[in-house]
DNA sequence: TGTACATCAGTGAACGCGCGTTCACTGATGTAC
DNA sequence: TGTACATCAGTGAACGCGCGTTCACTGATGTAC
């Protein structure tokens, strides 16, 4: 992780400190989750004074609203990539699970509502936009549902993909089940789509 | 909440602290999440000294750990006693969701292995308890599953339940889907579990 | 192409605060005799 | 029934620490002319 030009010295500006400290953020949170948290942790892991994510963010809240709609983002681009892709809802619910994976701390902190401002309107539009792609992708069953009946089938796939990503997250599922969160997720999720 | 005999000034031994503490954990969590957990809180809370909670569980990892502890033997409890009055797993199922919005603390607590020490022995064993109850739950199919297969539909059971409970808890749920959340997660398991 | 100036990103010293931890203590309870 | 003593729950003063926040500042960048 060493500079390109180790003599030169740092720059006065960072460039692009907004990315680096929603990055160091995401670390952080990865390592030892949100309550550990601190903006000052951050300015050091960045490389900037302490005062400096102040600078964007304002305080911890303002800095985790801006995480949590970079993964709502995140996450409906990648069903929409899913559903495009392979037509098909198990595949966007693996790709769900995928995302859940990769993205631990983007992933907790979404769904901790209490640990930053929900009603922020950039959050609120990428979340609806996350939703309507997962109940969209519905749509790609052979016989689809509507109505009610649409929201109830979204609804127990949105669960069933959530829960499992979440029991594999905190390490609830015991490892002789499996070690491929994708390949376990599969047989779980085929229980309820795409039977067989 | 006021004392009995009001005259009468706090008693030098409080009697059930360990209790009231924990007690006012689950309180303060429920309004705040854990993060924002403070021993000193709780022992204000408890009407005690602030060096009192340390007394009992040393530290906040130690206290969580007996709240997770607390959490996974009344999940275990809830669980059987569902499995034992109805043999059905759709309502084993619900008693799940049930127990996450009855004590979300608790279930918030025992999801993030993080915030304790989840490799002490009693809260693997109060765990176990949990996990065996619910697979057991299984065995109550008109046509139980065995070996791995088993092992798959207790996870896609344990998963949706799981999912459903946490979504409803964070809020991540639309109120247009439904205001109770055992008549809503009745319809959601159905789709797993019992169809028609 | 050059100069002046506005804008803005980041600095660093200072502050007050709530926290966990320590420790000698005090008051209550239970048990031995 | 009474006394002595051990045990243990809870006290409260003291401490050092990392935190968020404030604020006058400095250095870099971009734009107007």
């Amino acid at each position: 992780m060493d500079e390109a030009a180790p003599a030169r010295s740092r720059p006065y500006h960072h460039g692009d400190l907004r990315r680096a400290v929603l990055a160091a953020a995401a670390e952080a949170i990865e390592e030892s989750g949100p309550a550990a948290l601190s903006l000052r942790e951050l300015a050091r892991r960045a490389g900037v004074s302490h005062a400096a994510p102040a600078h964007h963010f304002g305080d911890k809240a303002g800095l985790l609203t801006a995480l949590a709609e970079e993964g709502f983002d995140l996450l409906a681009g990648t069903l929409a990539q899913a559903r495009e892709r392979t037509g098909s809802l198990l595949e966007t619910g693996l790709a769900y699970v995928r995302f859940a994976t990769t993205h631990p701390a983007h992933f907790e902190v979404m769904f901790h509502p209490d640990l930053y401002h929900p009603d922020d309107p950039a959050v609120v539009a990428a979340r609806a936009r996350a939703t309507a792609e997962l109940q969209s992708a519905i749509g790609t069953l052979p016989d689809p549902p509507t109505g009610r009946r649409a929201r109830v089938t979204g609804l127990a796939a949105w669960s069933i993909a959530h829960g499992f990503a979440t029991l594999w997250q905190s390490g609830a599922i015991p490892p002789d089940a499996g070690t491929d969160p994708t390949e376990l997720g599969r047989a779980v999720l085929r229980r309820l789509i795409d039977r067989d």
